[in-house]
DNA sequence: GCCCAAACGGACAAGGCGTCCACTTAATCT
DNA sequence: AGATTAAGTGGACGCCTTGTCCGTTTGGGC
């Protein structure tokens, strides 16, 4: 679905010519140890970006001291720390992405687009809410877009502003994202003070602006 | 008006106590060779950050290097690359402001809201587009909501929100800048491929339905 | 022309990064 | 079960950048 940038990628194809036919490709098994080490990894990663004021400076070396492994066997599994976070934060929005696909409306599908926007909003707020120091770890300028998950939301979006009958859909999407910054999240709720509740109205609102051909 | 975050400001008084009546300030003299080399640093540095194609990886050794200057000196008046890449940025921006203030409508004073906003994200868009390798190597994710400069485009497009009339301008007003994010605009021409003239479109529909009550 | 303070820049120490390689350990084969 | 093989591990190395210190130079007021 969304896929972090954890180095595991052995089956690589280059070229897409003649893989052979292996069937359903033979389980490339993961070693007890590797396995158990990369849970301790994301356990310790986790407290510790929770842990610091400050989450874009956690380096290898903390993340691998807290874990209990040495660096280069941190290395294996993660190119940087931001990949860490990034892991930790996919498998909390795997779960938002299910229920925007397969739940109940707002947020899944049945209701009109500006408010299943309005509910992936609240939703993402929540998410933001929820797990800020992961997102402001994750937070590596250029990355963000080029993750998975960004590219998820992008379709989603770009289909809710398809479906609300907007002009160029394609542009707008980025657009529309583009308040979900997690440092623009942080900023507005730890140096301005707004508070969370206030932030969600105010993007539901601009999210029925945009959607919602007269407003009552 | 906008402050980059040079050292220069020895006039700080902590507490607003007993400034000494000092008349207008003794002028603090800027020896000429301290001028001179400033001049240096940033016409080098601009040239830089224009040719390189990751501006986020330009260090202070290059920067020094190519205005032929020591390091040293150039920690004198910038604490990190980004500090140079905004004082740079400033000077354009400070040029925008102006006419924002007192420049002729839509972008001045005269339109209706909804149409100041939709010519303030043309303007800003076309400052990005001119001098984008400065705006991303200025990008240093919380200090960019830090700046002066923001502190003007917030309270600019706050006032505009206010006089549109919507609820919570204060929480709205960063929303409503989230999309001029440097990253941003840079993902949708660079990455995405979506030409300058299309973005710009989207961010003006999306300001006229921010601020218009009925679109036409 | 002298003097003092401001400015300069070479040099130093600290710390993070990314990689290599010898050792260990888990899983498979006989 | 024991041997074999390859994946996994982590200590250590070299490189690079940062930020600061301090002896030297330079500008400008007296």
């Amino acid at each position: 679905m969304s896929n972090g940038a954890e180095n595991p990628a052995p089956p690589v194809v280059l070229r897409g010519d003649l893989q052979a036919p292996t069937g359903p490709v033979a389980a490339p098994r993961q070693r007890a140890d590797a396995l158990r080490n990369r849970a301790q990894i994301l356990s310790a990663a986790e407290a510790l970006f929770t842990a610091t004021p400050h989450p874009r400076g956690v380096t290898m070396e903390q993340i691998a001291k807290a874990a209990g492994v040495g660096r280069a066997t941190l290395y294996r599994s993660f190119p940087d720390p931001s990949a860490v976070a990034m892991a930790l934060l996919d498998e909390h929005e795997k779960r938002l992405q299910g229920q925007m696909i397969y739940g109940p409306p707002p947020l899944g599908p049945g209701a009109p687009p500006g408010e299943r926007l309005a509910a992936f909003y609240m939703a993402y707020l929540d998410l933001l809410r929820r797990h800020l120091p992961l997102a402001l770890g994750a937070e590596t300028g250029p990355a963000r877009y080029e993750t998975g998950a960004y590219g998820f939301w992008r379709l989603h979006v770009r289909t809710l502003l398809t479906a609300g009958g907007v002009q160029d859909p394609d542009a707008l999407a980025d657009i529309a994202l583009g308040p979900l910054a997690p440092e623009l999240y942080h900023h507005q709720l730890k140096t301005l003070g707004i508070p969370h509740e206030r932030i969600v109205q105010a993007l539901v609102l601009s999210a029925r602006r945009l959607l919602n051909p007269t407003p009552p």
